[in-house]
DNA sequence: TTAAAATACTTACCTGGGTAACTATAGCGG
DNA sequence: CCGCTATAGTTACCCAGGTAAGTATTTTAA
């Protein structure tokens, strides 16, 4: 019974993730790089401790992906005040990218949810957002 | 709003993979193992291809984790009688660790439940069923 | 019967995420 | 001021899962 909320969870997880990944290929992304795009452009300028403490994701992880965002040249690492920090912001070239990359996604989404009802994706949400707030 | 249903249930896979990595590592077990020995004991003998469709999992990481498995006793490959094929099955070493495993897995899992209620269990497990369902 | 197609598994290489250990800088207490 | 500790980021090395390409065997079809 368990179990099979657990497996459930899991294949979710990577399904979603998978299709994600079909949605960006044509762009030369992945899932984890759009959502460091995503998070810098709608908060602007961020250390790589705040985006890794907001994705939840640990430091080393996050330092590589953004590494293969400034080798593709849409995203800029910037020193902070304080030398060990790097500030982390978007090119002109990813800003002008984005839309596409957006709509992309966006299209992505709808289709995996084009047959689950909106009351199923609240109630879904709301159920996920419970249990991980206990398990932070 | 769909952004947030998307990433909870990505950090709540990840969560989840992270806890029961934790109670594995005792036994120098990892979770991925645990699902294929956990199938191997309720199913018996099965070929890697039926092992890879159970588990939706692609055969070259099904491949990588059994050799893990062999490399420490708990599985061994018997050739089929078509020769391409090889089945599965837990070693006797494994068949006697078996319960201690489960035990561990069953504590961590309780812990990761205690708070969340049982309808709540059951409401998510079905959501995401159906909506599992629809994707493959 | 034998050449071509399909199948089971493996290998090599990629992304994603984790820990441990390291470097460099910042902040403190003596 | 100086040394200790804390912090930001990196590096190296794991596991998990994916695709593409290769190998060996079986099936199929000419």
């Amino acid at each position: 019974m368990t179990h099979e909320l657990f497996h459930t969870l899991h294949q979710l997880s990577r399904q979603l993730t998978n299709r994600l990944n079909d949605a960006l290929k044509p762009f030369g992304l992945y899932s984890a790089q759009w959502s460091v795009l995503f998070v810098l452009h709608t908060k602007g300028s961020l250390t790589q401790k705040e985006l890794s403490e907001y994705l939840f994701v640990e430091a080393p992880p996050m330092t590589r992906t953004i590494q293969r965002l400034v080798k593709q040249g849409y995203v800029k690492q910037i020193p902070g005040k304080d030398k060990r920090e790097k500030y982390i912001q978007l090119t002109e070239e990813a800003v002008k990218e984005f839309p596409k990359w957006e709509h992309a996604v966006t299209q992505c989404n709808q289709t995996l949810l084009k047959n689950f009802p909106e009351s199923s994706q609240l109630e879904l949400t709301n159920l996920q957002s419970v249990w991980l707030k206990q398990l932070l």
